[in-house]
DNA sequence: GAGTGGTCTAGACCACGCG
DNA sequence: GCGTGGTCTAGACCACTCA
């Protein structure tokens, strides 16, 4: 390790502060303790309180700390690992499945969207909102996104809205042979309503899994699942969710 | 781009700010444009500059912005998607592979790898560093780490480091039967060292992707990847790369 | 050297959780 | 009501790029 020299360009402050802290984490807390407050702490480090916050923000960025508003900022536990692609591809809604469904509405989704499912601008599509939770917090919310064409035999069945349309409406999509799927993840940060539904606040950093169910040929469905990036890590594979647990910044290489 | 308009609402001046700039981005400018300046538009938007800032800040995030000190504010192309996980699994360094190799060392690793590859923390292992360029960017710097018991005939090899050093060990490696592998994705900030490889400044977002490689019934190869969490997508899945654009926030749902 | 984004300060007030 | 983190201000100076 012992890396810690004299440089010619000095590193800024906040950053410093950052791996102080995070030896500190690492050698003198313990998960779910609580640090003393940001007023403190800055006088103590002698900074000032929006350096002592950026310092603060990066170790929240990378999972090690949990601030909330009127309560205090607590040491976070290891990140969990969330299984999100599994060597076996599945519909939504199948059985083991562990998204809880909240609603589901008819209506004109967003271009992208609309865009991705190869349909018109203006066709509107089942829109299903589900949420998923993990060891009690919640993880991730998502929308699932599936055209009329995909399951047009929906008749019969009068809920308007709400999970007993949701439950409907995966049932008549199973009837299509599923063919493939595949996902993309990136970087976004959670709309007002997502924020809410994470427990977090808006703009809070989310890992954004977009994922294309293929039938028939063609995009059945689209699903766009946010997921908390300071809780979650995304596991993808033969063994999702077994215990890889790789530092993200890898201090001591 | 509106001038100063900001009505009073309970939402956080930054993230009015946020909306207003991104839908001016939308309508009004091009990919590639240069900003004003962050102390011009936080006159006319009748602000510090510290909260333009924080609107600036996620936007870039978002990827929507690209920001370089000394130069100015750019609107960011639409992130490129880059293929991570495909069907079938292959060794790192197989044909048609996309990294280059820039160096090779044998030393005792960071704990995390060491028990990631149920090997002694005292242990030392080969460490292959690579990076990948797309499009002339590059998108992501690697470490991959071999334990020797993965590449036990080594001998003949003269070359201490670098890339010829690094093809003779993964050429070892491929002596091994491939017999699975999974990854983990999560957000992390980048190492100084990572942050220079990439054209970033450290602490910048990344997305760390964990991959393992499994050969005789064990972990035999480590890779840990970092990829610009502001100009990258990560695909997984059966077509890789291929056209999906989601908006990470979904404004318009 | 001029102009840009990046860092930092020392304050102030607000929104929220909890007793 | 009190203490917490969240937002915001109006400055200052630094590090970098480029003409």
């Amino acid at each position: 390790m012992g890396t810690t020299q004299l440089e010619s360009v000095p590193e800024p402050k906040y950053w410093h502060l950052r791996t102080v802290l995070s030896e500190a984490l690492d050698s003198e807390f313990t998960v779910g303790e609580i640090l003393p407050n940001e007023r403190d702490l800055a006088a103590r480090f002698g900074v000032a309180r929006a350096t002592l916050r950026q310092a603060l923000e990066q170790l929240e960025l990378e999972g090690r700390l949990q601030r909330r508003r009127g309560v205090g900022t607590t040491v976070a536990p290891p990140r969990v690992g969330v299984a999100v692609g599994t060597e076996q591809h599945a519909w939504p809604g199948a059985k083991d499945d562990v998204w809880q469904l909240t609603d589901c509405a008819l209506a004109v989704p967003p271009a992208s969207v609309a865009d991705a499912l190869e349909i018109g601008r203006d066709e509107p599509v089942h829109t299903v909102r589900r949420s998923r939770v993990t060891h009690g917090q919640p993880v991730a919310a998502e929308l699932l996104h599936i055209p009329q064409s995909s399951v047009p035999d929906l008749s019969g069945i009068d809920a308007p809205s709400g999970a007993a349309r949701a439950r409907a409406v995966l049932r008549e999509l199973h009837r299509l042979e599923l063919e493939g799927q595949d996902s993309a993840v990136e970087l976004g940060s959670a709309r007002a309503d997502d924020a809410k539904e994470l427990d977090r606040l808006p703009g809070a950093p989310v890992l954004v899994v977009t994922t294309r169910y293929i039938a028939e040929g063609r995009t059945a469905a689209l699903s766009v699942a946010t997921y908390r990036a300071d809780t979650c890590r995304l596991t993808f594979g033969d063994s999702g969710g077994v215990e890889i647990h790789e530092d993200p910044e890898r201090r001591a290489s």
